[in-house]
This record gives structure tokens, sequence and C-alpha cells, in this order.
DNA sequence: TATGAATGAGCCTTCATTCAT
DNA sequence: TATGAATGAAGGCTCATTCAT
């Protein structure tokens, strides 16, 4: 890694939080600048401009998030270990695995009407994550762990979309009990899918 | 209705929309005044600063969420077609009831880092809106339409929780396949607990 | 005239002789602050750019040269006086009528690859120069001044570019000597037409 | 000539239209890098600063329209057609000779006010050229060509200042009609002196 | 020589807010 | 109440220039 493509990552990962926690408008270069400490002039030398910068740093905690996810899914064997595992990664909204919580819903929600790049770089992961249990089930099916009428696709949209509600329940409350509600009820969906 | 509170009435219904599609920080008062054909002064006579006409028009998009929802509810008798009703309200979210779509979601994910008092008032309608659709079932069990173990707190919880993870979904996606399979399920689970 | 127009003409008045002086692109907002004691703000609640704010001060410029100079003439009657009075009122291009020297050659020359707006400007009123000396010649020859069959188009082109461009030379040289040539040749011309 | 050598002609031949094009100010080391393809530091090797590199843009063109000037009257052996090709030399301002017009009128302008150094080459060549006719004139006087008593100093001075002035006027119109005028009238004025 | 990362002053512009009218 | 002129801090961005490599 080059002297610059070094100094770009370095302030990716320092911007990525301040994005994700105060939302891409509110955050100035300024913040960035500070966060870095470095001058104005450096960031625009790796950023042709703010929106870049913004983009590039939904893609950092996306990904980090992914990344994360997908080690800990790693661990694990059958199918049925890999939800729980999955549903346990986000079990404190207020206590996120990335600062400033999840960025799906963050970006997502700040770009919707605004930022169709972002939007679609959202959408891609939202997509991407649904699969991503859709396929484990799958798997699990395969592996004679669950009845194999169960309609993967469905309750992976139904899980994801309950978890991004959950998240927005505790963040907003200041207290994850909600999402030990969800986590229960998902748990015993898949239970009840369980041979 | 005296005529400055027509006025301040007037503005927060042209800055609602605004704030709930851009988010409060990319809103500037600027915006606002052209909203409105208002002068700069004229806003500032209504609203201390921007910070308190933000708060109000997230008090009017949350309460016309709020009246839109009852009111439709009020037509129907039964809890389960007052719940079905509940499901098909949100059905549609990228052509929202209230412009911008869901201000819990939209305010609650700008607010949770960042504005303590908005994220009370979101959190105040996120608790109310579970509180109403568990009132409707405990309606439902006292008039023997469901059975009487249904867990009403937990199920709010979880059709609340997958509402707005499926109003995310679907506005990031630009379609809304998803909600579609939000509100069958749903549908589904409360048919379960019919009697 | 409201108080906003007034501010918006002392402006105009105070950027001008800068942008002459200095040119367009040399010429920062910070210094216009300067000049006026105003604040930035100040300076774009009357102007919506720097562009529109050069605009403004390029026609002030140009006004300002051509009212003087038509006050000038109106004081006399004949045409060979006003010709000759013309012809004097430009004599000494490093004492500029207009500060910072002819507008017409200050922003023709800047704008011509660059500016449109400013480009057609300066053309109009080159245009206008020229038909004036070619009007003044006219009524000369209607009043027997003048041979009837002088082109007093033509020498209205020549004399005006032989203005600008002694204007160029005697600014560059810092000194007026070659537009004491320039004015005694012109007026010889001029003398060998009269009757 | 050097490696070095080479490539600081090669900056100047590709910075010259620019600085004669947008003028010195507008003329950003940027575009010098976009255009010469070099680095940042590469410019700062062979130039000190813009403010030089500049001078020797405005070097490069002055030399391009003499040199190119020289070449031309070269051709001619008798004084009228020397005089009469100069003329034609700058028949159409809109096509210039140079890229971006005559950088006596371009760079005079622009540095009249704020730049002593350009100035002073500007001036040196406005000298020069007045020099160049005013010497073909005389050499044409000792020829028997043109009446003795013609006075080639201010015919020199005149029309140099008539071309630098249709210069202007046509750029500035965007057509040449007003530079066929002057060429002729000039062309006569000669024919007058003609033997 | 040449690169390009880094600097920081300065650019134009927008912002929320104040206040005389 | 309402206007809109005025403020000045802050916004994103560009500039000429420096310097380690």
């Amino acid at each position: 890694m080059s002297k610059g493509e070094i100094t770009r990552q370095f302030i990716i990962e320092k911007a990525a939080p301040l994005f994700n926690t105060k939302g891409i408008a509110a955050t100035a270069m300024s913040d960035i600048m500070e966060a870095t400490k470095l001058s104005k002039g450096a960031l625009y030398v790796h950023f042709e401009n703010k929106e870049l910068l913004a983009a590039s740093a939904v893609d950092y905690n996306m990904e980090l998030l992914s990344n994360k996810l997908t080690n800990k899914l790693n661990k694990y064997k059958t199918a049925k270990e890999k939800l729980y595992t999955y549903l346990d990664f986000f079990i404190d909204p207020n206590k996120p695995i990335v600062f400033g919580g999840c960025p799906m819903l963050n970006f997502g929600t700040e770009a919707d009407d605004t930022n169709e790049i972002i939007k679609m770089k959202v959408n891609n992961l939202i997509i991407k994550s649904q699969k991503l249990v859709s396929d484990i089930i799958k798997e699990g099916i395969d592996n004679n762990e669950f009845k194999p009428d169960w309609n993967h696709d469905e309750f992976a949209t139904i899980m994801f979309a309950m978890i991004e509600g959950g998240i927005l329940i505790c963040r907003v409350a200041g207290n994850n009990n909600k999402m030990k509600i969800i986590n229960n009820n998902l748990k015993k969906m898949i239970a009840a899918q369980s041979l």
C-alpha cells in the first residue's frame, strides 16, 4: 500500500464513525480535519469532494459490519447455530458493533430521498444480507436441520426487517429491551422450523 | 385561532415535508422561506430558532401519521379488521401517507445520537404505536376474537419492528415487494391467533 | 431609493474601480468587503454571486464613462468642437476619467474568451461609442461644417480604434506622449474634412 | 538543449495559450499541470513560482507573434509590400496568429495596474513594433517609394494603435468587419504617401 | 529531475440569527 | 406581525507553494 493509499484509508477510518453518528449532511469537512489531524488540502488530495469521501465512508462502515458478522458466523457449523449467532450479533443496538449503529439504517434513511448513489449502496447490502440468511437456511434444509418447506427467502426478509426495526426502537429508547423480545421470538420461529 | 397561530401552523405544514424528506441538518431556513414565501424575520417571529421549528415539524409529521391512522382504524369494529387495516396502511412505503416517509424512522435515525429532545419525541410515538396495537389485540381477546394467551405486547413490538424494517427495505429498493411479504406474514400470524 | 437600493449602489460604486483596476478574476469578494466595510453576508444580500456583482460594476464603469463624456460634449454646439472635445477627453490615459482606465479595453480583453455576458455589454458600448461619433459628424455635414462626402461611419471606427490603441500604448508606457500624437493626427484628419 | 531545458520549453509552450486566453490571474498552476500532464513538483523545478512562469509565457507569446510577423515580412522586398503584409497579418482577430489574441493587448491591459515587470515587457514590444514600421517606412523613403516628408514615427504609432483598437473591437464583436475598414483606410494612407 | 502528498491561506458561498424599520 | 438588510461564523473547495521520497 503506497503512502497515499495509507492516508486515504486512514481518512476513511476516521471519517466513517463521524458520518455514521452525525449523518452525512451534519458532518463537516472540518470535523474530519480534526479527527484526522490532517489539513484541509490533504483531505482533498485523496477525495475529490465531500460526497465521494462520504460514499467511501459508507462503504467502509458497511464492509466493517459485513466482515465482523461473517467472521462470527464462520466460527459455527450448523445452520441453526449460525442463525442464532446472527441474531445475537445485533442484540445490543446501544453498544453497536459499528460505531454509530447500523449503517444500512442510518445511511438508508438519510439517502433515500436525496442521494441515489448511497441509496444503491445500501440497497445492495440489504439484498446481500437477506441472501446470507436465506442461504444459511437453505443449507440447513439440505442438511436436514430444518423442515424442507420453510420459505427461507421470506423468513430472511422478516428477520432482517425485524432486526432493523428493533435497532430503531432500541436506539431511540436508549435500552435494548425490545431487541431481546425480537431476538427471542425469531429464535422461537427458527426452533419451530427445526427438525 | 389568531392570525399569528394561523401563520405558525402554515409554516409548520410547509416545513414538515422538507424536514421529513431532506433531514433536519440538510434543511435550511432558506428552504423554508422559499416553501412558505415568507421572510426571514417572519419565521423567527414564530420560532425562536431552527431547532424549535424542526421540533414542531417533527411533532406535526408524527401527529399527521397518527391521526390518519387512527381515522382509518376507527372505521372498523373488529380487532382483526383493525389490525389488517393497520398493516395495509403501511403497504406502500414509496408512496407514503406522510410525505418523506415514516417520521419515526427518519427522525429517529437522525436524532438518536445528536438530538435528545427529538429522540424522546420519537420514542414516545414508538411506545404509543406499540400500545395501540397491543390494546387492539387485548380488546380482541376480550371479545373472543383472539386466543386468550396471545402475548399482545410482544406481537405489537414484532409487528412495529417489521413494518419499520420493511419501510427501510422498500424505500431503499424503490419498490414495495418486500413489504407485501411482511404484510402477508403478519396477517398469517394474526390469523393463527384468531378463533 | 430604498435602503437596499442605496447599499446596492454603494457596493457597486466601491467595487467598480477595484474590478477596473485589478480585473474581475483578481478581485476577491474580500477586497470588496474591505472597500465597503460591509460584511460578507451583506454583499450576498444584494448580489447573488460575484459574477453578477462584477457585471453590475462593468455596467457602472461604462455608464460613468459615457455620462461624463456626454456631459462634456453637451457643452459644445458645433460638431467640430464636439469631436475635438471627445478627443481631448481621452488625452491622459494615465490619469483616466474612470479609475482604472477605459472599461471597454479592460473588460473587453479580459472577457473576450471567457465571459459572454460581459463581452456583449462591452460590444454594445463600443457600437454606441462609434455611433456617437458618426452621428456628430453626420450633424456636422448637415450643418455644412464638414464635407458632405466624408465617410462618417468609417472615421468613427478609425477614431475609436486609435483612441483605444493609444490608451493601451500610454498606460503601458506610463506616459501620454503617443496619445498626443494620436490626438493631433485625428484633429488634422477632422480639419481636413472641415469646410 | 538539455533535457531540463526541453521540459522547461515544453511547459512554456503549453502554458502560453492558457495565460493568453484566460489571463494570468485566472490561470491556475493546476490548469498548466493538466495541459502539460506534468506533476506539481515538475513545474516548480523549472519555475520558481507562477509569476516567473507567467512572465516566461508572456515572453513566449510575444516572441511567437514577433517571429511569425518578421518571417512574413522578410518574404517581401519593397516597403509598401511589407506595410501591406503587416496590415494583412492582423486582418482576422477572431482567428489570431497567436492563440488567445494579441499578447500586447491581453497582458498590457491585465498588467498595467498590477504587474510592473510584465508591463515593461509589453512596453518594450510596443516600442519595438512601432520602430519596425517606422524603419520600414524610413527605408521606403530612402528607396524613393514614399514621399520624403512622411512622418514615419507618427504613422507607426497611428498604425499600431489602430490595429490594437481594431483587435479589441473585432474580438468583442465576434467578427472582423471593422478590421477590414481599418485595414483599408491604413492602406489608403500608405498609398497617399507613395510616389 | 520528477513525483505527489501535504500545507494552510484564501476563495466564493451559505448558514442561522439579529435587528432597525 | 412582518420585512429584509446586516452580521459573521462556518460551509465546501481551490490555490500557490513546499518537501520528503
